[in-house]
DNA sequence: CGCGCGCTTTGCAACGTTGCAACACTCTGC
DNA sequence: GCAGAGTGTTGCAACGTTGCAAAGCGCGCG
């Protein structure tokens, strides 16, 4: 059934439905006999706790949100899955949504009623703006993921988006390539997380002497491998083509690669890529992608440190901004070619 | 705040709470300006209704749960991505958990607390057998995905197996390949899928006149791109390795042709790879991969239509086995070489 | 003019659980 | 033998919402 309630133990076991919520509840003052007999209704009923009563009496509901913009792009599926795997230690739920990156559907989610339901929400934003969180900032614990200068509306984490983007292009830079391109410019989005990027990228090239050519900061409507290969081959149809290019994330890059082959180029040979966020598929894909790695274990839990600590203390406490880790990961597709 | 409740809404209106609730589910006979002085409290209140006590009141959560083995393979994710915008056009909201196949987590789900809080379950299951299921299904409207004979526990939704592995491996046999392997019979579980793909392969090269070699089924541990490689590997020392191989995933396959190309052969040309699944990654990868596309928006709406009805009449109607359609995609790893 | 019908609004109870506080009982120490 | 501490168990109320049924209201029709 399920349709098996405390009272219903209670009347099996012969005490009261309190003494039944005791021992669910693993009160320690409870007689050991008693707790058998109790013990033994339980499994005799298959009882099962009606979340929804037991939320509406405790206030909390043991889920938390993870809103993401799509949950199948390999980095929020390998996020999701650590987040999934570390929210279980404390015994939470994850709940998951995508929005497309939609301010509308963001901002719909925050404020629509799944958010009233959750203990603690875990937000990936793309569309929205500090204004709009800090609303919902003050109804819910939040974490924000992803590179927002925070402005305190809320704890925020993640890696220095400015550091890994000098040390890609850095990487190119000194393996003489001359000609970096960089793909992934999104200037329409509030987002930051290109311009960060693309200011580590231009950084680098200037420290290095190199000009700053326009062309060469292609722009893209979203961040997949179609994507990419339509924008490295709007690179590749330039009269000076370049000689590298650093991908502000790994399905662009696999993407960027697949086109270059496509053109009769040599990867790492003619092109060095370099991607962003060390998703699986780079790391077999032919040839294997040089990418900055983020440390998505330690994003998922520190984001569950962050959710736990404002559900126990004190919610007042001035947001926090949290660094994880990265580190540059160098494999084929900016080594020495195979057959070099 | 996330504290106000219908009855400080009433409070500032000037109403019952009764009222306040008829205006936040649109109950019709409510007067025009009652209804305006109403909507205008809650607005100023920024009311939410608390969805425990919804939910204690009507017995639905409006929650599905999505129950995988590992949420960040690629083909799961992009199940996910479908389920979660098929189940918001319910206006549900999908909790997902992870499995990691193993029977006992799996059945930790299924009888845990999280299964008692949703309304329907949709569970792809690897480890835990019909009997096992068969209990929980009496709980809870469930839909199962994948290659298991129903056996009439629950509905049940997948596509052929076996046609679709005959079609992949006569797919090959067509292109004139002799030596054809497969990759990734898992015999130890208790999940059918290897098993069914494996009588497709075995029926089919039967039906051509070709022997079968033992050492061409290749076992495998997990279904990663690791794995693949590794079979690949084994499958390369043999005295005459294949000239082509059926990957009974996408990232068996990938795996397999990386290990393919790491030991200097060309593919297609020298081996002849078919996926299973038609994961985005395939699509880029290169050789761009042929595989076996199964129409996971159908498998998506299908499986919601399955809650849906469980929930709406009576749940006594026998279990339903539900197939969907798949295609074979042909691209780079069967065809015609680039270079030749 | 009065009756009845339909529209609008309401109070009460209940969903299943747990916090609180009190109770009954046993045991220890004087 | 009795106060006091501790152990084990209980009843009551409340969490915020909605189903039910009934009450209040105004209107049209006979």
């Amino acid at each position: 059934m399920g349709g098996v309630r405390l009272k219903d133990v209670a009347a099996v076991a012969g005490v009261s439905v309190r003494t039944v919520s005791n021992v669910v509840n693993r009160f320690p003052h409870v007689a050991p006999d008693t707790r058998a007999r109790v013990e033994k209704a339980l499994e005799e009923l298959n009882y099962r706790p009606n979340l929804a009563a037991r939320n509406l009496r405790r206030g909390r509901s043991g889920l938390i949100g993870l809103v993401v913009p799509e949950i199948d792009s390999p980095y929020f599926s390998e996020l999701a899955a650590h987040l999934v795997l570390a929210a279980e230690e404390r015994s939470w739920t994850v709940l998951v949504d995508q929005t497309g990156g939609e301010p509308a559907r963001e901002r719909a989610f925050l404020e629509g009623a799944a958010a009233a339901f959750v203990d603690g929400l875990v937000f990936s934003p793309w569309g929205l703006g500090a204004a709009d969180l800090s609303r919902s900032a003050e109804d819910i614990p939040l974490v924000l993921l992803g590179e927002r200068t925070g402005e305190g509306v809320a704890d925020h984490i993640a890696i220095d988006n400015v550091a890994a983007a000098v040390q890609a292009t850095e990487h190119l830079i000194a393996l003489g390539r001359r000609r970096i391109a960089a793909i992934g410019v999104q200037s329409h989005l509030t987002n930051e997380t290109a311009r960060l990027r693309l200011d580590g990228y231009r950084a680098s090239l200037r420290a290095a002497g190199h000009p700053r050519r326009e062309p060469f900061e292609v722009e893209v409507a979203a961040l997949h491998r179609g994507d990419g290969a339509a924008a490295m081959r709007t690179l590749l149809a330039l009269p000076e083509p370049p000689d590298a290019v650093f991908c502000f994330n790994d399905q662009l890059a696999l993407g960027a690669i697949r086109a270059a082959r496509d053109a009769g180029l040599d990867v790492p040979r003619d092109l060095a890529v370099v991607g962003f966020d060390d998703i699986e598929d780079g790391r077999y894909s032919c040839p294997s992608l040089t990418t900055i790695s983020p440390d998505k274990w330690a994003i998922a839990v520190r984001a569950l440190e962050c959710l736990a600590e404002r559900l126990d203390g004190d919610r007042s406490n001035s947001a926090r901004d949290i660094l994880v880790p990265h580190r540059l990961v160098v494999r084929e597709s900016s080594g020495h070619p195979s057959g070099t």
